[in-house]
DNA sequence: TTGATTTGACCGGT
DNA sequence: ACCGGTCAAATCAA
């Protein structure tokens, strides 16, 4: 049986999901272009229809993912899936003096097969919701500015593929082209937003958020279903006492600018204030889960928990998140 | 101390 | 041979 590599959608279905959602981006572009002059008036409306074309652009982008993972095709790296662990090998000194045997790897194909030159887009941030690593960066002969190389930080410990180049815009230098190459196989908490944006969707049918903060957490969670959405103000004990301990099973995904210091442990004071309105979460019991797996994503304006039972490739099923904002900013969304 | 960035070297494709 | 993508030691920063 051929299905996506998370084993939720079979292939067949997923071709008619694509061919669907190609369409409707189609449909809305069009109607994007026939509205342009309702945008200009009212630039609040380009942005939704932005929104939408980018939501069907990144489900589709997924699904074509899930679909060219089922089949049988040339690999990234020369099909080794840890081409470099090779710092345990090279233990010290320099590299020049080291030389390197053929059967090690090295010799593979370590350059991207310039067959799949990803998807570009200009920005005016280098911000995406992802967390990067750079790894290079290159003067290229054609561009007067320097190209940037990253990698996604939970390429070793998730095994995740993507990578993107950054190269100042030619025509406007305030502005990057940003260059997508591969999809994100990691799970970064960083794309619970994007399930959070989408209620209506299976994903958060069976999810739940707590927020604390002194307004809502932001724009994103006034679209939360009421009865998955749980308000309260931030708890002086968990901003302070609650940051020594972080002995979750927790996962690097925390940001650039963010601490291993900024976890904090939920205990029964939170499960008391969470009390009743949220009897589904057993909140006193998910740190002695083991089987559990969990993350904690944190930034500058807030702090989010992720558990999900089990595994990672469950993660549309009885996922659960708590998150304070720390500024009653809006949430950064990129 | 640990994780991220820098930067020259290495390597494969053209 | 050249170009661009990646590696990894050195360095920086928190």
């Amino acid at each position: 049986m051929s299905s996506c590599s998370q084993g939720q959608i079979p292939v067949d279905q997923a071709v008619a999901v694509i061919e669907n959602l190609n369409q409707a981006r189609e449909g809305a572009n069009q109607l994007k272009d026939l509205l342009k002059d309702i945008i200009k008036s009212k630039p609040t409306a380009g942005k939704i229809m932005d929104e939408i074309i980018e939501k069907l652009s990144s489900s589709l982008s997924k699904l074509e993912c899930c679909k060219a993972a089922s089949d049988p095709g040339p690999t990234v790296r020369g099909g080794s899936l840890c081409s470099d662990d090779r710092r345990s090998e090279i233990s010290s000194g320099k590299r020049k003096a080291m030389p390197i045997p053929i059967s090690d790897g090295r010799g593979a194909n370590r350059r991207r097969s310039q067959a799949s030159p990803g998807k570009t887009v200009i920005s005016e941030t280098l911000e995406d919701g992802r967390v990067w690593r750079k790894y290079g960066q290159k003067r290229i002969q054609s561009s007067s500015h320097d190209r940037s190389y990253f990698r996604c930080t939970h390429k070793h410990d998730q095994n995740c593929q993507a990578t993107r180049q950054v190269q100042k815009s030619e025509e406007d230098p305030s502005k990057y082209n940003i260059t997508y190459i591969g999809e994100h196989t990691c799970r970064d908490p960083s794309i619970f937003h994007q399930i959070i944006d989408m209620p209506d969707t299976k994903e958060t049918s069976n999810s739940f958020l707590i927020s604390f903060g002194q307004t809502s957490y932001n724009n994103h969670m006034k679209t939360i279903r009421q009865e998955t959405q749980v308000q309260m103000p931030m708890p002086s004990s968990l901003q302070s006492a609650g940051t020594q301990d972080c002995s979750e099973e927790v996962l690097s995904n925390l940001t650039p600018g963010s601490s291993p210091a900024d976890c904090f442990m939920l205990g029964d004071e939170l499960a008391a204030l969470v009390g009743p309105t949220c009897h589904a979460l057993n909140v006193g019991s998910i740190r002695d889960q083991h089987d559990m797996g969990s993350s904690l994503h944190s930034s500058p304006r807030s702090i989010e928990m992720g558990f999900m039972p089990n595994s990672f490739a469950q993660l549309d099923q009885d996922y659960m998140l708590f998150g304070f904002d720390k500024e009653d900013d809006d949430f950064p969304t990129t």
